[in-house]
DNA sequence: GATCTGATTTTTACACTGGAAAGATTGCGC
DNA sequence: GCGCAATCTTTCCAGTGTAAAAATCAGATC
């Protein structure tokens, strides 16, 4: 299976060295010929599994949608005896903590202009990880959460919140933040979501 | 002054011309020779000015920060004479209502890794708009928000807040915020940001 | 087992990129 | 005028993404 002319999992052997390519340069230092190196093929392989860059990254993107969808999942089922306003405590803290764990990952998904969110998969990957935040909003509050503007809003709102604490941690402008040990950080985190008065 | 070999002010031209690729390609496709091309200089004239691409975003950033420092120093002027808490509320608004009408500009100074914060010059900036921010969450509640722990997460808090909502609304996730016309949109923002009590 | 077929990968080629180095042009003090 | 430093262009090079052609292989069919 190994060395031999044909791979045999390119495909996925593309996507572990395109995250770890990802992780060390970022996406505007990203570059095909390095992430095809770091798998041992050529650097026209790629193009065969892919397309091209925005392929490979939009599919790399999708994937991360579908880990984060299972990571929100498991957190839920391991709380789901707690009320709905901690649960959706425990969804935000997932979402800041997934981030922390994927950075590259996450700025992919995010902030980034290179996925193509016309792609079916990756499109189809990424509301489902929405339908989970909007969901856990909706049972906080005991209403669907996209039926009213107001519910909305409330969407929005924890949302901007987990997105915006996330971003800056990865940042790292919040020097105070960044100083602290990593129980604190926990703990500030938990603190930061609560302020949005849903989960609470 | 115009069509000399000596162009006078492209040190200014370039940062335009920047901005403009910038807005077209984002920072991940963004390339210094067509920069320059839009400049009418060759592709490597930017070096005498900024040294590296990474030397012209850093200058880019740093202009994009003191026009942040600039518009909420207008803002807050403007409201005066208005309670602390209804202060903060306006800055918060400002922070993303620049992000809005400055996206390539914004993504730059907040979610690229491009620029170096280790410039003295970026560093300085972007420390001042910082510190704009947590002295009015200072204002709103009526102490050093650096001081104490508490003082910290109230600016931190603050701050994910409006940036989070930034990034979504640049990113267009979201879609029920993007298909609110312009009034909506400005009612839903100032409602979103008035979910972090400080500012009430 | 030989051969054909399609999928996969490499090789080659090309236009484009950023930066280094060297040369050309200019403004300015003298 | 002359020299000189600053500014800009030209030229060059290694590296980039992608298209096209060639090479290799796995598996079906005979």
């Amino acid at each position: 299976m190994s060395n031999t002319y044909h791979h045999g999992d390119l495909r996925r052997a593309l996507l572990v060295a395109a995250e770890a390519e990802l992780a060390e340069k970022g996406t505007e230092r990203f570059t095909l010929r390095a992430c095809a190196k770091r798998a041992g093929v050529s650097h026209a392989a790629p193009a065969h599994h892919f397309g091209d860059v925005e392929g490979l990254l939009s599919a790399l993107a999708a994937d991360g949608f579908r880990r984060f969808a299972e990571m929100a999942s498991e957190r839920l089922q391991a709380c789901a005896d707690a009320s709905p306003p901690k649960r959706l405590n425990v969804l935000g803290v997932g979402y800041v903590d997934f981030a922390r764990a994927n950075p590259a990952l996450f700025k992919l998904m995010f902030a980034s202009d290179i996925p193509d969110f016309d792609d079916k998969e990756l499109r189809s990957a990424a509301e489902a990880s929405f339908s989970q935040l909007a969901a856990a909003v909706g049972d906080a509050t005991g209403t669907d959460p996209l039926a009213s503007h107001d519910g909305q809003l409330r969407v929005a709102t924890m949302w901007s919140m987990v997105h915006g604490l996330s971003h800056l941690i990865l940042a790292r402008r919040m020097r105070f933040l960044n100083e602290r040990d990593e129980t604190e950080l926990q703990a500030d985190i938990a603190a930061i979501i609560s302020a949005v008065a849903l989960v609470r």
